[in-house]
Parts: C-alpha cells; sequence; structure tokens
DNA sequence: AAAAAATATTCCTTTACAAGAATATTCCTG
DNA sequence: CAGGAATATTCTTGTAAAGGAATATTTTTT
C-alpha cells in the first residue's frame, strides 16, 4: 500500500507553467548559459531573466555556479525525475481502472434505489 | 534532426500548477466522479469546483459526461502521455549532455582570449 | 406545473505576479 | 583605485486569477 507520490511538488509546475521560464529551461537544454547569454538569446532584459531565473532557481529546477563575474546557470536532473515518476504512477492508475465511467454509472442507478 | 516537442502546452501546466486542481486531479485518478462529490470530498463549495474543472476542461487535462441533472468529470490520458513524452526527450538530452559545466567554462575562457 | 437538486455563471473584491525602470552589488581591468 | 561589466534587487504599476456570494440554468421529482 505504498502511498508514494502524494503529490507532486507544485512549484515546479507553477515555475514551469511562464512562458519565459520556459524558455529559459528549453534554452538550458542544451548546456549551462550565463544570464547575459540567456537574456540575449530569449529578447528578455537583463533584470527579468534574473527573476525567472531565481524562481527556477527557487523551485529547484536550476543551479548556479558563480564564476567571477558571471553566474552560470544550469539545469538540475530531480525536478524532471521527480514529475517523471509522477506521470508514470499516473499512467499506470489510469491503465488499470482504463475507463470506469460505465461502472460509475451504474454506482449512481444503485445510488437511488435503496 | 527531428526537432520534436518544441515545448508542451503551457495551459497543462498551469492547469495542474494550482493545489485544488492538483487535488482534483488526484482525486479523479480513482475514477470518473460527478461536481458535488469532487466538492464534498475536497472540502470545496459547489461554484469553486465548477470553475476548476472548466479550468481543467478547457486544458483538456479532463472531460464531461452530462448525465441527466449531474455532470460526470474524468481525467483524459493525453495531456499526461503529451508531458511524459516531453520529460522524456528532455532527460534524454540531459543525459547526453551530462554536465558541460567544465567544457562552457573553457569556452568562456576562450572568448576572453581572441 | 411547482419545487427541489445539481451544476454553471456572473459580479465583486483581494491577491499574486510579471514587466518596466532605476539602482545596488560584486568583480574585473586599466 | 577608478571605471566598467555582469548580475541582483527594489519599487511601482498593470493585469490575471482565485475566492465569496448570489443568481441563472437545466433536469428530476412529486
Amino acid at each position: 500500500m505504498s502511498r508514494k507520490h502524494l503529490g507532486i511538488d507544485i512549484t515546479t509546475l507553477s515555475a514551469l507553467a511562464e512562458p519565459n521560464r520556459m524558455n529559459i529551461v528549453e534554452l538550458l537544454r542544451d548546456g549551462p548559459l550565463t544570464v547575459g547569454e540567456i537574456a540575449e538569446r530569449l529578447g528578455l532584459r537583463q533584470p527579468q531573466a534574473s527573476k525567472h531565473l531565481k524562481v527556477l532557481s527557487d523551485s529547484g529546477i536550476v543551479e548556479v555556479h558563480a564564476v567571477a563575474n558571471r553566474r552560470i546557470y544550469k539545469l538540475r536532473p530531480e525536478p524532471f525525475q521527480a514529475l517523471d515518476s509522477w506521470i508514470k504512477s499516473f499512467q499506470k492508475t489510469m491503465q488499470e481502472r482504463f475507463d470506469n465511467l460505465d461502472d460509475y454509472l451504474r454506482e449512481l442507478q444503485n445510488e437511488e434505489k435503496p
């Protein structure tokens, strides 16, 4: 009865549920980048880039490495693994209970005639 | 160079990135339910439940079946499949490029001495 | 046909969040 | 050590979204 995955961390989802941040994440797929590069490639102003990166960092999606003047941001695999296993367990359950609509309809019928 | 998954639909994520809606989704894991049951089990007022269900419905996470007086909501597998394949392709890329931090540092070094 | 049940919708208020602009901070270089 | 580069932070403002309360809509029941 291992009730694992009692829900995924919602901050991961809300961090990804913003276009610019999703673009940043997609961009970092190809490797680490500095704030300046991220801002430039995505047509963002530097402050907005920093802010979005902070959100991503706070949610653990991204991590920073300070190198002199610059901050290099790169993806962290953990949140994606967590998301993956959540979805997996999800799909598993959905498959088992494939389409209980009919079952549920019968349940409703029975309620009405006690 | 199949650039599939140029990004997942962000509305899926933002729909899930709200506690009550996530609770609804987790609840529907165990099978279809009416609005009233959903509201009751989650301690929501009926209008709020309906509103959240509308958001979930608009984003394709959920579908409705009208049965007489009631509306039965159930999960749709598609968004989860999409999410799954997005993450999969993501993890694949991340594995390949495992940890190019060092590579990138060298790139930065070379830029500075042209 | 009237009343009741189940659900959706509207209006209002509050809150969260993203963009913009300006400024602060840190580190390198001359 | 002064100036500039890279990044973070603060403040303000506009806007979207969530909750509450009331109401509309549809279908059932009697």
